[in-house]
DNA sequence: GCGATCCTGGCC
DNA sequence: GGCCAGGATCGC
């Protein structure tokens, strides 16, 4: 579900976790805990303060007092939600974390898509998710020629499959890449190599502004996104193509995912 | 590179 | 019952 506008709406809504400290914890015997254990998390998580709340990708990053990160991934239908009260757990909670002032945050996730691993250095190079990332769209140290080296290095695949290559461009997802290439005016289908470093600059471009847009329009909420406070996303609202068919837009297939493009505009 | 697969739920 | 879903990985 979330992509990384939904994730960076998230994290700036649970700014109010901050400062408070972890007092105990809630695992379900499904919690997608991958690569570390229940007893490792609660072990690295316990007494401390949260320091703050960051991202990377889709990743969202929980940065704990001493240096170490709980790193989550909602997948494709997790939630990841505060409640400032005592609360009924409801189905599909798989993580919940019990603050000392009552308070508590929880990790719901049907689908179990989601992961949930730690990480403890800056870098991410411990994590098994975080070292496989690209770059970030907006990126400060990154010039536009190393945008274009991460695609020209898979020249065979499609403009749509490479968008949703993390280890490029990480954060986005099926809405966004589709609303990008949109922007960008290009066909899905093009591959790479058939596409000029101009073009691959436009998009690039597109790829900001979507991200952009998205995180200024708090999300897109299809069906069941909603911030830290069960607050919906607007963005749903201002789609040009995905989920859009009739008036030009088509709806294809490309690695099992569906695309919505417009033929006439994207060449 | 492509298709199948993990999982649950909603909708037709 | 079948199809679809905002993700990512794992075979071939």
């Amino acid at each position: 579900m979330p992509e990384l506008p939904e994730v960076e709406v998230i994290r700036n809504s649970l700014r109010v976790v901050v400062g408070k400290a972890m007092a105990s914890f809630y695992f379900s015997s499904l919690a997608p805990i991958q690569t570390t254990s229940a007893k490792a998390i609660r072990r690295t998580l316990l007494g401390r303060r949260i320091a703050g709340l960051d991202r990377r990708g889709k990743y969202l990053l929980l940065m704990v007092e001493g240096g170490a990160r709980l790193v989550l991934h909602l997948g494709m239908s997790g939630k990841l939600l505060y409640f400032k009260h005592r609360r009924e757990r409801t189905k599909h909670t798989h993580m919940e974390i019990f603050f000392s002032d009552g308070s508590r945050l929880s990790l719901i996730d049907p689908r179990r898509f989601g992961t949930i691993s730690l990480s403890f250095r800056q870098d991410g190079a411990d994590n098994l998710f975080l070292q496989k990332l690209g770059l970030e769209y907006d990126d400060p140290n990154a010039a536009d020629r190393d945008y274009i080296a991460r695609f020209r290095s898979h020249p065979g695949l499609a403009l749509k499959t490479a968008l949703l290559n993390q280890g490029i461009v990480a954060g986005l997802g099926n809405i966004y890449a589709c609303e990008a290439l949109y922007r960008a005016r290009l066909d899905p289908r093009r591959k790479v190599k058939e596409v000029s470093d101009g073009e691959l600059l436009r998009l690039f471009e597109a790829i900001r502004k979507t991200l952009d847009i998205g995180i200024r329009r708090r999300g897109t909420t299809l069906r069941d996104y909603v911030d830290g406070h069960a607050t919906r996303g607007q963005m749903q609202n201002f789609l040009k193509v995905y989920g859009r068919r009739g008036r030009g837009v088509v709806r294809i297939v490309q690695q099992n995912r569906a695309t919505w493009f417009c033929p006439q505009v994207q060449r």
